[in-house]
DNA sequence: CAGTAAGTGAAAAATATTATCATTTGTAAT
DNA sequence: ATTACAAATGATAATATTTTTCACTTACTG
């Protein structure tokens, strides 16, 4: 898949947003990696290019872009603080190398079962999940032997 | 189900931890409560009794009981701080109510058919997962209404 | 009941995130 | 092109959260 980071630059505008360099910048890191970043990761891949942008923009920026849909959080057993392009616009779940990181995405979690069992049990009104699968990637499988 | 606290104390001593009755009136509050709770949260409850304790022991208590798994951590979409008590010892997940905070613990994931087909398309060696699911508990529902 | 390793509180440090504000800049209307 | 202006930025400070340090205290063993 190509870098979509132009086309995305195009969501912004036409929510009002300004396409700033800094943004830019942002987008295209983000959009580059296959894995899960901090904030703090982010600005560090964005200095390589673009010395004169503060982490407080970094900040702002996962802000926006999480508001407009266009990351997603990652959520670890310890801690989630780490972003991610959302490739599928559409619902759907990580599986991540707990390794290096890497992350795939997928639909079809298939929880209708479990949640129609659950409200039955609980009388809850179900309305969301959070469901994360971690691993090892073929890579970092083969390289631990 | 009763306070289990008293029990637990004995599962702290097994594995070499004193106890102290800062740890005592910790795992009382959380025992007491079927919601999740921030460490400031429990500080604040723990205060109410004993008022010499510090945050720091609620850190460091928490640190011990989740090492020794007698608590869960708490993932919500928006951060992951808060801790109760894991009622069931063997894998489970929660449902959890977003306007009360009520946690019910559920068994049967049953996500094995999802890993099977994942591992098959992806190749990754699939370890472990994370789920958790939000609602609105039969009271919230009720009042929301 | 004494010795000791473990635990504690207070304060400081480290980390992570958000708010403030003067200055700059992207954008749309001239 | 130029201009006007709201929006965005960087620097700094403030806030929030968690961890570390250390002198003192205490639960537990024998």
């Amino acid at each position: 898949m190509k870098l979509t980071a132009n086309k995305i630059a195009g969501v912004l505008r036409e929510h009002g947003y300004k396409l700033t360099p800094q943004r830019h910048a942002v987008l295209k890191v983000i959009a580059a990696s296959y894995a899960h970043l901090t904030p703090e990761a982010i600005y560090e891949k964005v200095h390589l290019e673009n010395s004169d942008i503060g982490l407080v923009t970094i900040y702002r920026t996962l802000d926006i872009l999480r508001e407009l849909n266009l990351v997603c959080r990652m959520h670890a057993p310890d801690g989630c603080r780490s972003y991610m392009m959302r490739r599928p616009t559409e619902h759907h779940h990580h599986l991540v190398c707990s390794s290096c990181g890497r992350v795939v995405d997928f639909a079809g979690c298939d929880l209708v079962d479990l949640e129609k069992r659950l409200a039955r049990e609980t009388r809850f009104e179900i309305n969301g999940h959070l469901l994360e699968l971690y691993g090892l990637c073929p890579d970092c499988n083969l390289a631990s032997r």
